[in-house]
DNA sequence: ATAATAAACGAAAACGATTTAGGAATATTT
DNA sequence: AAATATTCCTAAATCGTTTTCGTTTATTAT
């Protein structure tokens, strides 16, 4: 492999006059400059990244961390899409991603995600689909390393986020606009996202004058049909079942699909349900899902935009909370309801 | 951070002795060692990849070369499966992934795969679910840089290959056992697996005794239910048509089904369905596929191991060509046809 | 003509590790 | 007591860059 030394060689140049050549500094004539671009061309030259991040303290490179174990991490299609997206925006950057994982220390004790990051020298991180709470997590996120998440508000840290409490009103509110009045949820786990969400679901109905009771709140894992399926089953046998069943999202809703079909029901004639994520499944199953579709593309484009640029001008930048909008997709599983009572 | 001229400091020794202590010469006394490495846990030290890398032409970096543009790389199931498992095998031997990709050169010309990997000094590659056939990927396998390849063979490098021959032969016997004689196969486009497969296909029902024609078997696109949409719905339309479809894949296999049902058919009762990955969602939908799974998980850590082994002992290792096996999943989408001819 | 300024380049010191060759000190053999 | 072997450690070169601070030459001002 070609090094600097080999084209200053070449050239007649000093091995500091062809840094600077490449390094477009302005005390080098044009004309050294293009020659020295020219057998950099031609030697296929390009810096070694190592000598360049040791001297630099830049390694063009970004952490990126998915998930914690083999859970439903990269096979989960909401974050796989935003991480795709992350993904081809940072390398029109020209930078790279690496997993950020627990490495093992010199002293045979697992490296923290924070010590993994200094290990490699990570340019920036981010992080999404994770347990937030964690110490190791929380660790990470108070260093100095700039740092962006996803659908995850730390203070003082720019963060990408779908917007939960629009989503889904705009989901109620349709549902409403259907004539269902007697609306369930089963709401993912505890965390900052279910949270708006299942605050947004209760506000957007009181203030539509509907009361909801306890029953039809139910809780049940994301990504998890046999879950929904069981939550389902259950908000089904109700003495006043609702008309229509709001999921944790797209994946989980085929459990309540299946559910409802179990039950002997059609969909949407019988019942409704809704999901949420807007993933390409949800659109080549059948009902097709009335849905909310997150902008997976934005969400990962703004957030490597908004790493880098931190990365890049770590004083003029500000922390910002963006929020990304949601889209209705209106599917064939909500319909009007029986005018039954 | 504290680097090992801090630990020589405390320790009152030479960077020399401490750089081998830490890496366990013979010619450093316990005692001393057992000193450095309590210094080193206790400033929290480990090395600096880059200057190590620099030094050692070692990075302990794997390049995962997993999809040219945003297409259905990271989204596709089975893919982000063998991923996973990749990723979390690598970890346990203390090595991180990056992506390859193609960053912009010094010379304002993106980089080739190989260059990517040059200018990252990756010790290995994973290549997977890509066009094998692009003279970049070629370029990149006939290098230096050990390689292993998933689910296609290159002459002289390891390769972990999910067993498509004997899957299909499996999956087509129990189509038989079944009662199907008549068995129409969608297969994806051209590739080294559509091949085996379609082989496998063939030579199956020759032994049995079955004449396929040419009208069964069409060609639809992997991962596109819109594709296998519309072949499944020619086939429905043949005048002589088969009692079981078998899908390029499960996802796909969710058009299939969407056109069996639009044309009034029951799965499995009129008419049969396979799929082909095993992959979760199979099994979540309604028909429970029948389908044949691949072992992404036994695909994945197998694939880093052999490439581990590869980079640790370039000498002793010889290529292989490992077969994974797959495994029937008896779901609900094929039945025994009709006795009707 | 001389001094001051500008333009273009180079020498050398880093960055943080690894590794070779060798040096002191101690122990062992002759 | 001298020679040799062993043990433990260090000096210094090196990996491929970047960057500071000079130095040289050419240009302009006085």
């Amino acid at each position: 492999m070609a090094n600097i030394k080999d084209i200053a060689l070449k050239c007649g140049l000093s091995v500091s006059t062809v840094s600077k050549a490449l390094n477009s500094y302005s005390d080098i004539s044009k004309e050294t400059r293009q020659r020295v671009l020219e057998t950099a061309e031609q030697f296929g030259y390009f810096p070694n990244s190592n000598a360049r991040a040791l001297k630099t303290n830049r390694t063009h490179n970004i952490g990126m961390l998915f998930v914690d174990e083999a859970q439903s991490g990269l096979t989960h299609d909401y974050f796989a899409a935003v991480l795709d997206s992350f993904k081809v925006e940072a390398e029109k950057h020209y930078y790279d991603i690496t997993f950020i994982n627990h490495n093992i220390n010199i002293g045979n004790r697992p490296m923290t995600y924070l010590e993994h990051c200094r290990y490699r020298n990570f340019d920036g991180v981010c992080i999404a689909c994770i347990d937030f709470q964690q110490p190791e997590v929380v660790e990470l996120v108070s260093s100095d390393i700039p740092v962006v998440t996803i659908d995850h508000l730390f203070n003082n840290h720019t963060s990408i986020n779908s917007a939960n409490v629009q989503g889904m009103h705009e989901l109620v509110q349709y549902i409403y606009d259907m004539g269902h009045r007697k609306i369930a949820y089963v709401h993912g786990e505890k965390s900052a996202v279910t949270e708006q969400r299942l605050t947004s679901f209760c506000k957007s109905l009181m203030d539509l004058g509907i009361e909801t009771p306890q029953e039809y709140l139910l809780c049940a894992a994301y990504h998890d049909p046999a879950a929904t399926r069981h939550s389902v089953k259950q908000l089904l046998s109700l003495p006043n079942r609702p008309t229509c069943i709001i999921m944790p999202d797209d994946y989980a809703a085929l459990g309540g699909i299946e559910a409802i079909e179990a039950a002997g029901l059609r969909i949407p004639k019988d019942i409704s349900i809704a999901g949420y994520d807007g993933i390409a499944l949800s659109q080549v199953i059948k009902p097709r899902l009335t849905t909310l579709k997150q902008d997976t593309k934005m969400l990962g484009r703004e957030a490597a935009r908004r790493l880098i640029e931190q990365i890049e001008n770590p004083l003029t930048t500000i922390t910002e909370n963006v929020t990304v909008m949601g889209q209705l997709i209106e599917g064939q599983s909500v319909g009007r309801p029986v005018p039954s009572l």
